[in-house]
DNA sequence: CTCCGCTACCATGCGATACAAGGTACCTGC
DNA sequence: GCAGGTACCTTGTATCGCATGGTAGCGGAG
């Protein structure tokens, strides 16, 4: 898979707030954030990416973490957003489409030579 | 610039074909590049950045180069897209709309909550 | 009861790449 | 000649996604 190199350059920095967006109101365990991310196009990933980024999330303290038990398998680490999340991820949403749109208009420059 | 840090990590993956899209019909040279990089918004770069990346595409076949003298400075190398180049940079394209579509609609699910 | 497979957590090391810092060389103007 | 701008390049560092591997509880097959 070449092409999925490419996509694993884009996730950078984007991802963390991907994961944010997906706490929104929401919390959620680690192993349901790589499933939900598994089923968007080219956002797919492993726990090995999830468990650090949730980690540096929590010591930025974007997110807050609680134990739950499960009615079947090991206890789950529930994630929640603080209001310092939903800020930085704000923040994120509009430095992302300024980015998005820079992007575009090159990309649409080179079009036709 | 707590910001930049942010754009440092988007550029990932997407510089190396922003330049690619410079280069469509239109031969330019390093530092005429990054000239042009830091006139767009989140794209702002440095020849440290830009030398590296040429030299990659080069050795991928992306980019062809030949010299030319300057009339006012020191003799230029010029970069030229070639065909695998142009090819590279249309899949690239598919893929980058892709991604963002796919972020955006992440993004906007954590709007509200 | 034991083994296998699934869920769920986590840590360690690597690879790709943007960038800071520094170096060389040419040309122009003082 | 030397200061400053243009133009090239190299080396080392930091970041971050991911591959790999390790622990542990639960349930079903043998």
């Amino acid at each position: 898979m070449v092409a999925e190199k490419v996509f694993t350059q884009l996730r950078r920095g984007t991802l963390e707030f991907c994961v944010l967006a997906l706490l929104q109101g929401e919390p959620r365990y680690g192993f349901e954030l790589v499933k939900a991310l598994g089923e968007v196009d080219g956002l797919v990933t492993t726990e090995g990416t999830i468990y650090p980024l949730l980690a540096r999330l929590r010591r930025e303290g974007l997110v807050e973490t609680s134990w739950r038990e499960s009615e079947s398998g090991p206890p789950r680490r529930y994630y929640t957003s603080t209001a310092e999340g939903s800020q930085a991820l704000a923040a994120f949403t509009a430095d992302w489409q300024r980015f998005c749109t820079s992007v575009d208009k090159i990309l649409q420059s080179g079009r036709r030579g």
